[in-house]
This record gives C-alpha cells, sequence and structure tokens, in this order.
DNA sequence: ATCGGGACCTGCTTGC
DNA sequence: TGCAAGCAGGTCCCGA
C-alpha cells in the first residue's frame, strides 16, 4: 500500500481525529513488528498529541516528551475507530482517545514498525535520509550531482531513501515512463537535461496521486474501503504485456534489484 | 564506496 | 481440485 502519497493522504486523513487529543491507554497485542515496540510508547499514558508530521514514509507523532514513529511497511495502514470495536485479525497495536475513539494499527506483513524518539533527539534511522521529493530542494542539479560515478540502474538509484525519499517501486517506474528514460540506464548516464525532465516528473506523478489520494488504500475512518483513484491514471506499474498506452507497444517486465519493473521498449530508452 | 542479495512476514494468484 | 511456488506497494544489513 503504502509510498509516500499514501503515507501523507493518512497523515492528512488522521491528524483531524488525533491533534489535540489525549492517549488514555495503548493496548499492543504483540511484542514487536519489525522491530520490538518500546516501552515508551507502550506506557505512553496521559500524552498529549501536538502534532503529526511526515518524514520519508514515517509518520511522527509529537506527544511532548517525545516523538512517536510509525512507519506502515508494505501492508500497514492505520485507522480511527471507536475504541469498543473488536480487534481484527492483523490489528496490532491501539492507542485509545480521551474522546472514545481510538487509533489502530493493522499490519498483515508486520513489515511496519513502531519507534521512539526521546524528545530533542533525532531518531538514527531518519539521519542520512536524502530530501523530499516535493520540496525546494530536490532538484536536477542535486540529482546529477549524486549520480556521478554511479552505475547502478537508474529505477533503483531513484528507490534509494538516501538520494531521494519517498519514491517506491510504483512511483519509481511511472516516472521514468514519463521522463522517457530506459530504467536499467546507469544513474551517472542520465545527463543534466533528462534529470530535468525525470525530477519534474517525478513530482508531477507524486502529485497527482497525492491529489487521487493515493494508488490504493483504504479509507482511514470506516471499513468500508474506499480505495486511492491514481490507479486509473497508471501508464506502466502493473500492466506487463498490455498495450503501452503511447505507442501501443506491449510494455516489458524485468527483475531489477529483486523487484519487478515495467516499461516500454519503444517509448523510455 | 558501491552494489546486489538475503532477510523479515502473511496472503493472494498462478500454474502444474 | 489441491498444493506449492511465486509474487506483492519497504528497507535494513551484510558480504563481495
Amino acid at each position: 500500500m503504502p509510498e509516500l502519497p499514501e503515507v501523507e493522504t493518512t497523515r492528512r486523513g488522521i491528524e483531524p481525529h488525533l491533534l489535540g487529543r489525549q492517549i488514555t491507554r495503548v493496548i499492543a497485542r504483540r511484542d514487536k513488528l519489525r522491530w520490538a515496540i518500546p516501552q515508551e510508547v507502550i506506557t505512553l499514558k496521559n500524552a498529549r498529541i501536538q502534532a503529526i508530521h511526515r518524514r520519508s514514509k514515517y509518520l511522527l507523532f509529537d506527544v511532548g516528551r517525545g516523538q512517536m514513529l510509525v512507519h506502515l511497511g508494505m501492508t500497514g495502514n492505520l485507522r480511527i475507530l471507536p475504541a469498543d470495536t473488536p480487534p481484527q485479525k492483523h490489528d496490532h497495536i491501539d492507542w485509545q482517545l480521551d474522546n472514545g475513539q481510538c487509533l489502530r494499527f493493522h499490519d498483515p506483513r508486520r513489515f511496519g514498525a513502531v519507534l521512539w524518539n526521546p524528545a530533542g533527539q533525532p531518531h538514527p534511522l531518519l539521519q542520512h535520509l536524502g530530501p523530499e521529493p516535493l520540496e525546494q530542494d530536490f532538484t536536477a542539479a542535486y540529482m546529477h550531482q549524486q549520480a556521478k560515478g554511479r552505475r547502478v540502474a537508474i529505477k533503483s538509484f531513484l528507490m534509494n531513501a538516501k538520494i531521494v525519499v519517498g519514491v517506491g517501486n510504483i512511483y519509481a517506474q511511472e516516472s521514468l515512463f514519463l521522463a522517457g528514460i530506459n530504467p536499467k540506464t546507469p544513474a551517472g548516464r542520465i545527463s543534466l537535461a533528462r534529470w530535468q525532465r525525470l525530477v519534474s516528473a517525478i513530482k508531477q506523478v507524486l502529485t497527482n496521486a497525492l491529489e487521487a489520494g493515493g494508488t490504493s488504500f483504504s479509507d482511514f475512518l470506516n471499513a468500508d474501503g474506499k480505495p486511492g483513484y491514481f490507479e486509473q491514471q497508471l501508464n506502466v506499474y502493473g500492466r506487463a504485456g498490455k498495450p503501452c498506452h503511447q505507442c501501443g507497444h506491449p510494455i516489458r517486465q524485468i527483475k531489477q534489484g529483486q523487484r519487478s519493473t515495467c516499461y516500454c521498449t519503444q517509448c523510455q530508452r
């Protein structure tokens, strides 16, 4: 589910329900997800949620004494529910609130994580992260510079969070299609002019996906499963063998670094 | 320093 | 029809 647009959509969805609320009780139904759930989180009683930020694909909850980090992994989601809603399979953590609601973390594959930052200390996982793709400091000049001498395929390079955060498997493929670049091209061989096209494609794809509410995402507020609508705009992701929207040629699927990549051999050189 | 691969998990789809 | 293999939107860590 979650790439950057999905995580940001989640943040915007839950924020109005949580700001200023007090956490009355935390129910952790298992002691670890990807990593152990910190004691500081489990004992978060009477803490007030002051702000919810996003950095990369991490959601950061400011609660005064520190910051709680939530990563949704591949299959995680957060929803607001009445606190007495019976937990379903894979509902791992509830944060009960002072208004009878709760924030519930659901994650079948458990690649997600809940972590803790003491006040004033940046979490080690958040250091060494690249710029946010929708911010001003993510530019063609920056990427061109970073890519110098790198032989790794451009697609893998885009998914490297030390270079730029938030570009996952779907949007890396879609951005490369929009920019007309073959995903196998070594990162260091992309000219500045092509970086300009690629950087603006990334910004455009992520912005469009954000406006559509993500590619596919269950609603946060009820269980109706309202999907994101970006799926309708996909050009290559998940379209192996289907005709290219631009030239009609069948979309090819390959493997890069254990992940599948779809692209058009005609439109992407 | 850089790169690729394995690892962490469950569940759905595909193919024999 | 049944079962196993393959695959899935993330990302850290290790060895070459």
